[in-house]
RNA sequence: GGCGCGCUAGCUCAAUGGUAGAGCAAGUGACUCUUAAUCACUAGGUUCGGGGUUCGAGCCCCCGGCGCGUCACCA
């Protein structure tokens, strides 16, 4: 370091009154890039391209353990062939002439053990690292003194210098604003947001595996559409400029999916991405994730088996049980063994409020019933939002072991098929837990001339009552149908929801990789 | 959108209206089995922004920004 050079030594002192000019992240920065030029002048690339590693961090722990299982003599502490890792420089405890570094992979931490004498020259390399440096070390698993398991290093690479800290080592990154904008600090410092962020792919691929099992056909639907069908929601709108004509990111996948039973793909599922222009909350983003499924010739009671079946088997593929232990901030445990309870819609309004929406059969007595009982009417609503909000406030909260709420008023399902011998009611289901919906589902309705009409009734809805959300009239719908569409138990199911129910979170947020923040 | 809460060092958090602090991270030094290493010293602040009240504001008031919670709606 020291120079007799006075032009070097001039050179040197200016830099140090320029690092005494920098303050906080400024500062630390300028340390960091220092060593990077430091490193530079030794003629060591900072940021190689590639390293060729002979073993996960999780690996090289394995390969000490059966190194010491096949050794036999106690006297002798066991040690492996050498291995190279590879990873992110988390914690650092120097002792003068040895070091111990914390290195995180992908699969898990281990330690590395540097000592002087064996490390030799490149022992100094040490002091041009920082935490949150991505190094390779190379030498053989032992394990320390106090049982760590430690690569004693014989070589060292510096893989990426990192120019900005890592948060708090202990603590992580508590800030959820912080968390979510800067998701990569969650993911490195929270091993929670990690094993989320690996949860819900290992979720979806859990489902997939199981549509497939069952002979369900994977498709893909246009995302811009012309008219947002198929749902009761608000569209983003958007552009095409070519075309010069305006255009929805979809609601639903639920109309296309459905042209597909009329053209003889009897088995058929998509998982994708809708969008909703609506509010954003601890369990709704405005993009969000859903399975959609249809299955001719099957009605809901059969839809109804495979929800159980699907979401009991995802857990138990990607939990290891279908028992859903409560988290460390409280909470019920959750047992998703089928069968769950399947509750009439009706009667369960009636356990709990009272109101008999068969009698409550208007605007004008439903809304009564409801002031009655201090479930609070925004004005202007049609009588399905009404009772919809009754279900959501009053019903909903209490299910929190896995339940199907069966038989729903058509006047709330545009969509599904009527029960036979039952007046005004379709065949409908929704599953909850935790008294959050999960999935909704029916025998579809595949009479294309009372789809047409209650298409319509929609449409009046949407101007009777200023109601934006009502579902639209699909044209290109209604024709497809027209041609016949083979009868049909169909299933919506949120991926979002689901991965919060397996990841036990209350955020929507926690499982969202990106999540839309407010604003 | 209404209401409530929050925003202080890179990170995690303190601070009766009265000199803005600590731990981690950073820098210097000591230390060859540590693991939230330890020990000594050093540096690091537009207290989210703007205005106001006050002798004096991180703290009280007003306006704005961002976030969270809550109410309403969608899965």
């Amino acid at each position: 370091m020291e120079s007799s050079d006075p032009d070097n030594q001039i050179q040197e002192s200016q830099a140090g009154n320029e690092r005494d000019r920098l303050v906080g992240e400024q500062r630390l920065m300028h340390d960091r890039l220092t060593k990077i030029a430091a490193l530079r002048e030794l003629g060591i690339d900072p940021y190689p391209r590639s390293y060729r590693r002979t073993h996960t961090t999780a690996e090289a722990v394995k390969l000490l353990e059966a190194a010491e299982a096949s050794h036999d003599d106690p006297e002798e502490h066991a040690r492996t062939e050498p291995v190279s890792v590879a990873g992110r420089i988390m914690a650092r405890r120097g002792m003068g002439k040895a070091s111990f570094i914390d290195l995180k992979d992908g699969s898990g931490r281990i330690q590395l053990f540097a000592r002087e004498n064996i490390l030799g020259d490149k022992f100094e390399l040490l002091d041009l690292l920082d935490l949150g440096d991505i190094v390779g070390a190379s030498g053989a698993v032992v394990r320390t003194r106090r049982g760590e398991p430690s690569v004693e290093i014989t070589d060292l690479v510096v893989l990426t210098k990192a120019i900005r800290p890592l948060p708090d080592k202990w603590a992580g990154l508590q800030d959820i604003e912080a968390r979510t904008r800067q998701r990569y600090l969650d993911l490195i410092s929270n091993d929670r947001a990690m094993r989320n962020a690996l949860l819900r792919p290992a979720i979806v691929a859990s489902i997939r595996k199981f549509m497939q099992g069952r002979g369900f056909v994977e498709v893909e639907t246009p995302v811009l559409v012309p008219v947002a069908a198929g749902a009761s929601a608000r569209p983003f709108t958007t552009h095409h400029n070519t075309l010069n004509r305006g255009l929805y990111l979809r609601i639903a996948t639920e109309l296309p999916l459905k042209k597909l039973m009329v053209g003889g793909i009897e088995k058929v599922f998509e998982i994708g991405r809708l969008f909703r222009n609506e509010g954003v909350d601890q369990d709704h983003n405005p993009e969000f994730t859903t399975m959609e499924s249809y299955e001719a010739y099957a009605d809901y009671e059969d839809v109804m088996a495979m929800v159980e079946q699907l979401v009991s088997t995802v857990a138990l593929e990607t939990t290891g049980s279908m028992l859903l232990k409560a988290p460390e901030e409280g909470g019920p445990d959750i047992d998703l063994t089928p069968p769950w309870p399947r509750l009439d819609l009706r009667q369960e309004i009636i356990k709990r409020t009272g109101i008999d929406f068969v009698e409550c059969d208007d605007v004008e007595s439903l809304s009564g019933a409801m002031r009655e009982r201090g479930i609070h009417v925004e004005p202007g609503l049609s009588w399905a939002r009404l009772l919809d909000k009754v279900i959501s406030s009053s019903v909903e909260p209490h299910l929190i072991q896995p339940s199907f709420l069966v038989d729903y008023p058509v006047a709330m399902s545009p969509l599904a098929k009527r029960k036979p011998g039952v007046d005004g009611i379709v065949e409908r289901f929704e599953a909850f837990v935790l008294g959050h919906e999960m999935a909704n589902a029916f025998t579809e309705l595949n009479d294309p001339v009372d789809q047409r009409a209650r298409f319509e009734e929609q449409e009046s809805m949407r101007k009777d009552f200023k109601d934006d959300e009502a579902d639209r009239l699909d044209e290109d719908f209604l024709v497809a149908i027209e041609h016949g569409m083979p009868p049909a138990g169909g299933l919506g199911i949120g991926i979002d929801r689901l991965a919060m129910l397996i990841c036990r979170e209350e955020s929507i947020r926690e499982v969202i990789l990106f999540p839309q923040l407010r604003n």
